[in-house]
DNA sequence: CGCATAACTTACATTTATGTTAGTACTTGA
DNA sequence: TCAAGTACTAACATAAATGTAAGTTATGCG
């Protein structure tokens, strides 16, 4: 839960407000969001294999992650009510609206990273 | 000052180590990076030009975001020995080719930021 | 029965990012 | 002499992000 009223808050609401580009960056700047649009990029997936793809996250924090990116409207949520249950995540309209954004920085990023192999690798699908 | 062993900046190594997007974002990520990168665009400024156009960041942290700005390449530091003393930034070349980065995020977050004006205004030069 | 699985939630703990306040050295102009 | 300007730094304080560990619910399977 944040303050209701502090001054990092009221920076943060001034910024976004006002700035196309913060307010972009603040819904994709998470970090573990980059990983899951890469993931998501190549269809619908259930939680537990994104879980499974991600080992070095904890539940909550990725949970956290999809909870923020659906509320901001760039994945949706679909449960199926079977049991064990079934959930799988998946973008929205507005999630695959962000490919090219996601390209440039991928691009930007496999041109300056240090020991970056430049072959427009995005993120790795098995993170060590 | 950030620890030196901790799961936290394990995770960030590695998804910077592997994910290009994730490493830019890295970089143009603080707070008021955007708003210093904006600003630069259009030339050198001094220090205090920089601090006087931003009223609602502190001392302190406006040169935090400098100084890793700087350590990251995307900006000069030069001091010109005079007095009173007079420091001004600049972008790099690197800091430069930042531009297609900084106008797609812009585009994207003017086409779907809440209350956006859909001008492609970026960071407003004067924030209230 | 007892264990496994799925998709979480809760309570707690730590790390990192951001902000506040005061002070520094130096010189010029009033 | 005294305030003002410049570009900071230091010590301290708070807020937010991230991480850990255990528990929950419901059912099928052996």
């Amino acid at each position: 839960m944040r303050k209701q009223s502090s001054t990092n808050l009221e920076n943060e609401i001034l910024i976004n407000g006002n700035c196309d580009m913060a307010y972009t960056l603040d819904l994709i700047g998470g970090r573990w969001k980059p990983s899951i649009l890469w993931r998501l990029a190549y269809g619908a997936m259930r939680y537990s294999d994104l879980r499974r793809s991600l080992p070095a996250v904890s539940e909550r924090i990725l949970i956290l992650q999809l909870r923020e990116m659906e509320s901001d409207g760039l994945i949706s949520r679909k449960v199926y009510p079977e049991v064990p249950p079934r959930v799988e995540y998946q973008l929205t309209d507005l999630g695959k609206s962000l490919e090219p954004v996601i390209n440039i920085l991928t691009d930007w990023g496999s041109e300056n990273r240090p020991g970056s192999e430049k072959k427009r690798v995005r993120c790795h699908m098995l993170l060590p």
